[in-house]
DNA sequence: GACGAAATAGAACGATCGTTCGTATAGTTC
DNA sequence: GAACTATACGAACGATCGTTCTATTTCGTC
C-alpha cells in the first residue's frame, strides 16, 4: 500500500495540471492515463469513479492552496502584515506552474457553482473558509490598531477576493502585463481606506 | 431563408441557456437538439461544426451584453451617471434568467483563456472593448469634472471589472445574499476615491 | 400549381467517454 | 521462499460524442 499512494499522488499532480487547462469535466481518464503511461483501467482503479477523481483533485488543490497561501501567511505577524502576506501569496498562487491553465479553484467554481453534489459542497466550504480567514485577519488588524474600528471586515474580505479574481481575469484573458501592479494598486487603495 | 433564421435564433437562445450551465464544451448537439425537438443532423446543418456553434453562441451573448449593458448605459448622461448606469446594468446582467448557470462570458473566459482559436480571439476582443469602454467613461467623467484629473482610468476600469467578477463569484459560489450590497459598497468606495 | 432551393429528418460512421471484468504482475508479510 | 494482497493491465461494454450522407419535407418564387 506504499506504492499505491505514490502513484495516486503522481496521478493527482498531473490531473491538477490537466484540469486547470480543460476543467474538471474536460479532464479525461483516457488522456490522463496516456500522459502518465498508465492503462485506463489501472488508473481508474485508484478512484473507482470519475466523480471521486474530481473530488480528490479538488481536495489536493485546496490543500495546496491552504498550505501555500493561507498557512504560509500565518508566519507573518498578525494584522496588516499578515494580510499583505496572504494577498501576495494569493497573487503568486495564480501563476503557479502546477496549474498552467490558471487557478483550478476558479475554473472548478465556475463549472460547479450550479451543479449540486459533493464537488460543489466541498468547493463552497473551501471558499467560505477562505472568506472567513480574510475577515478574521482583518478583525485582528483592527485589534492590533492597524485598521479602523468601524471597518466592515466582511466587506473587506469581499474586496480582497474581488481584486484577486480581477487579477486572474485581466491577467489571463486580456494578457495584460500590468495586471499585477493594478491588482496591487487596488489592494493598496483598499488598505489605505481600512487604516485608522 | 426566413424560417432558417428564426430556427437559428431559437437554437442559439437555448444554447446560451445550456452553455451557461455546462460550459461551451459541455454544450452538446445531442442534448440541445433533443431539448428543442429537433434532429441532431437538422440542428447541425445550421452551423456546420461545433466550433462554429460555439462561436455563434459567444457572438449572440456578447451582442446581448453590449446591448443590455453597454449601449443601454449610453442613454445616461456622460460622466458619473453613465458609469453608474453601466455598473448597475452589469449587476442586473449577472442575474439574467436567460443564463441560469451564471454569466456565460465568465464561464467561456475561464474555458478558453488558454486555448488558442477563434473563440478565444473573439472573447479577448469583447473583453478589451468592455475594458476600454469603462476607461473611456471614466475619462469623460474627468472631463465633466466629476472625477479628479489625475485619475488612472485604466486602473479604474480594472477596479470596476474586479468588483463585478467578485459579485459573480461570491453571489454564485457562496450564495451570499449580501453580495449585491457588497458589490455596491465597493463601487461607492471606488467612486468616492475617484471624485475630485 | 410547378419548380428549385432551403430546411429538416433518419441512419450510420469512427472515436472516445466512463466503467466492468478477468487476469497477470509486483509488493509486502510471515 | 510461500502465501497473500495490492496494483496494474488488456479487452470489451454500452452510451454518447461530432460528423457525414442520403432522402424527404417545407418554403419562397415565378
Amino acid at each position: 500500500m506504499r506504492k499505491g499512494a505514490e502513484t495516486r499522488e503522481r496521478i493527482l499532480d498531473q490531473a491538477v495540471r490537466l484540469a486547470s487547462r480543460d476543467g474538471l469535466e474536460g479532464l479525461t481518464i483516457g488522456i490522463l492515463s496516456t500522459e502518465l503511461g498508465l492503462s485506463k483501467s489501472g488508473l481508474f482503479a485508484h478512484f473507482g469513479s470519475k466523480d471521486e477523481l474530481q473530488l480528490q483533485v479538488l481536495q489536493a488543490t485546496v490543500e495546496r492552496f491552504e498550505e501555500m497561501v493561507t498557512r504560509s501567511a500565518l508566519s507573518a505577524p498578525r494584522g496588516e502584515p499578515r494580510i499583505r502576506a496572504f494577498f501576495e501569496n494569493w497573487l503568486a498562487w495564480e501563476d503557479d506552474p502546477g496549474m498552467p491553465g490558471g487557478c483550478l479553484l476558479v475554473a472548478a467554481s465556475v463549472e460547479f457553482d450550479d451543479r449540486p453534489g459533493p464537488q460543489r459542497d466541498f468547493l463552497q466550504q473551501a471558499h467560505q473558509r477562505r472568506f472567513d480567514f480574510i475577515a478574521k485577519g482583518a478583525r485582528m488588524a483592527v485589534e492590533a490598531g492597524h485598521f479602523r474600528g468601524d471597518l466592515d471586515t466582511g466587506q473587506f474580505s469581499f474586496d480582497v477576493t474581488a481584486i484577486a479574481l480581477g487579477y486572474h481575469h485581466i491577467h489571463r484573458m486580456l494578457r495584460d502585463t500590468q495586471a499585477g501592479q493594478r491588482a496591487r494598486a487596488a489592494f493598496e487603495r483598499l488598505l489605505a481606506d481600512a487604516r485608522v
